[in-house]
DNA sequence: AGCAGAAACATAACAAGATATATATCAAGT
DNA sequence: ACTTGATATATATCTTGTTATGTTTCTGCT
């Protein structure tokens, strides 16, 4: 039995696996982050560092910051104003425009991420990429390797440890 | 305004970008394909290639060759049964288990996708992931690069051409 | 002022992955 | 032979992306 198929296609199914190695990342990270108590999925967490770092948007500007098409960002937003992280509300000055700002609770969340979450996925990132060699496509099986093996969960669990503990 | 705010945050956001590559790639060859005449959905064409390569397989083979779960596999196969590419068919010996095989129609695809087809979009991927150079998040960053500049359409049509012209 | 076209967002339907669970069949022990 | 547990697949629902299209509001021209 061929164990992955995809993987011995070559470059023709490199897409795929791209696709897949992002999806498993994404879902170790959630994983993570639940654990850590954080109760966001992990696909409204860019909508959350955005709006932390750069501000209150609109949709639109979203959507371009987040190069996903704006029917996805629309849908999201009502979802996270559901969940209490934003809030929105048409402008004064264009009542097309629909503004996006952080809750208090969104704030909060975002503080601590900055302060304590995205860091330690950073770094856990950082070094599950360190060291891949060799052509694009190589670094990319290694990474599948590294991927299916758990590397990252330990990592992850290693790097929070090791900020707890110099922190 | 940011551009591409996920690209600038570093490597905590990477599951997105590899993910959003991978899509874009996908998205791509399949838009190519179809110029090309060929109507499988490309979600399929993996399906359509395994039991090319390695002849009639059950469900649960094809889900484990094709790291996907086990239900996507069932629903695909059901839509290349409408489509008519595959047939399926409950085994003697073990009768829970569904037989996939290519039907007429399907093998016809597969062969015609193996030799002028796969083989274009392997030298285009190839070729667009070559002399990616540098760290593993910098050679992603010069791939989306690539990618959003329309590079793989171009390579592809290259590559086709080529092939063409020396057959 | 009023109308045409553009722009911002919302809504609907689709795609392709996931998980959870139900059903049908098989295998094994008594 | 019957019951119990395992296995193969199907079905239902969720997620998060997509495209196509509808609605509201604005802008600019006459």
């Amino acid at each position: 039995m061929v164990e992955d198929f995809v993987a011995s296609f070559g470059h023709t199914a490199l897409g795929t696996r791209l696709k897949r190695s992002g999806m498993a990342m994404q879902a170790v990270a959630q994983k993570w982050l639940q654990a850590q108590g954080c109760e966001l999925p992990s696909a409204q967490m860019p909508v959350l560092a955005a709006l932390h770092f750069h501000g209150a948007q609109s949709t639109g500007e979203l959507a371009q910051m987040l190069v996903i098409a704006q029917p996805g960002v629309s849908r999201m937003i009502d979802q996270m104003e559901k969940g209490g992280w934003v809030v929105s509300s048409a402008t004064d000055a264009d009542r097309r425009v629909r503004r996006i700002t952080l809750s208090d609770r969104g704030t909060a969340l975002a503080a601590r991420a900055a302060r304590e979450l995205w860091p330690v996925i950073d770094a856990a990132v950082a070094e599950l990429c360190a060291d891949l060699d060799g052509c694009f496509i190589d670094q990319i099986a290694a990474l599948e390797a590294r991927l299916s093996a758990g590397v990252m969960q330990d990592l992850l669990d290693r790097k929070a440890e090791e900020r707890g503990a110099t922190q």
